[in-house]
DNA sequence: TTTGAAAGTTAGGATAAGCTAACTTTGTAA
DNA sequence: TTACAAAGTTAGCTTATCCTAACTTTCAAA
C-alpha cells in the first residue's frame, strides 16, 4: 500500500527545504525556498504547482506553504538520509563540515532505505568500538 | 591546469560504459552502449555527438567508438568510484550484490575524489581490523 | 557482386527544470 | 486609507535528455 511517488532530485530538494522552513517559521514562503535553493522566484512558483498536484504540499497562489502528511513523510525520509550521510562523512570519514553537508546533499538522492539503515547500524557499531 | 569538464550524470554513464566495452571488445559500438544503458539507438547517436564535441571520444558517423585520453581519464575516475562504493556497500554494509551495484551506480555521480579516498582508507582500516 | 538485415542516423516531438521580464497581489508604513 | 515595495505569478524561452519512426549505411552470405 505504499504508493512511492518516485520524485526527482529537484522535487526532493523542495520538500526538504520546506520541512526545514516549517520547523523554523511554522510555514514556508516561496521567497525563502528560492533563497535556500538558489533559484529564481518564477522557478519556485512552477515547482509549487507540481508539488501541489502531487498532493505533497498545501498551497494556493499567494498563500504560504505547508507539507501535507504525505509530503512530510517523504521530506522526513530525505532529511534523515541527509543527517545520516552527513554524520558518516563528518564523523567517520572526517570530511570537513561544509563539504560533508554538500556531499550529503547530493548523495541523499541516491541512497535507498535499506542501505541507509545498514549505514546507521554500522555507524553505531563504529562508535561503540574504540574509546 | 585541470579543466574539469563538469559532466552530467548521463554523460558520465556513457563514458563508463564505453570504457567497459573497450575492455571487452577493444572498441565500443552504439548498439552495445544502447543495450547497456537501456536507451534507444537514436538517443545514443545524439549523445555521441556531444561527447565527441567535448573531446572525450573518438568518433565519426557509422564508426566504432573509443575514448580519447581525456575521456579515458574521466571514465576511469567514475569506474573507480563505482568499484569503491560497490565494495563498501557489499563488503562493509553487507548489501546484496545486485542492489549494491545499482546503488553504487547512482552514488558514483555524487561523490568527490577526496571523500572517495577517505572511504578507500577507511575500508582498508576496517579490513585490517578483526580477523 | 548483390542484397537485405542489422546497425546507425536524423528529424521531430515530449518532458523536466531552469531562466528573465512583465505583470499582479499583498500587506504595511506614513 | 493609501500607495508602494516586496513577494508571488505568468508567459515565453532555453537546455538537456529522452522517445519514435523514417531513413541511410554497412557488411557478410549467397
Amino acid at each position: 500500500m505504499n504508493e512511492q511517488v518516485e520524485l526527482s532530485e529537484s522535487m526532493e530538494n523542495y520538500l526538504e527545504v520546506i520541512l526545514d522552513l516549517e520547523k523554523t517559521n511554522k510555514v514556508a514562503r516561496a521567497k525563502d525556498i528560492a533563497d535556500q535553493l538558489d533559484l529564481q522566484p518564477g522557478t519556485v512558483s512552477g515547482a509549487l504547482k507540481v508539488l501541489k498536484e502531487k498532493g505533497l504540499i498545501n498551497y494556493s497562489p499567494y498563500s504560504f506553504i505547508t507539507l501535507t502528511s504525505e509530503g512530510k513523510k517523504i521530506a522526513k525520509l530525505i532529511h534523515r538520509r541527509h543527517q545520516v550521510l552527513n554524520d558518516f562523512l563528518q564523523h567517520v570519514l572526517q570530511i570537513e563540515a561544509d563539504k560533508a553537508d554538500k556531499t550529503a546533499c547530493r548523495m541523499e538522492h541516491a541512497i535507498d532505505e535499506e542501505t541507509l539503515e545498514r549505514l546507521v547500524a554500522f555507524i553505531e557499531y563504529i562508535n561503540s568500538c574504540p574509546r
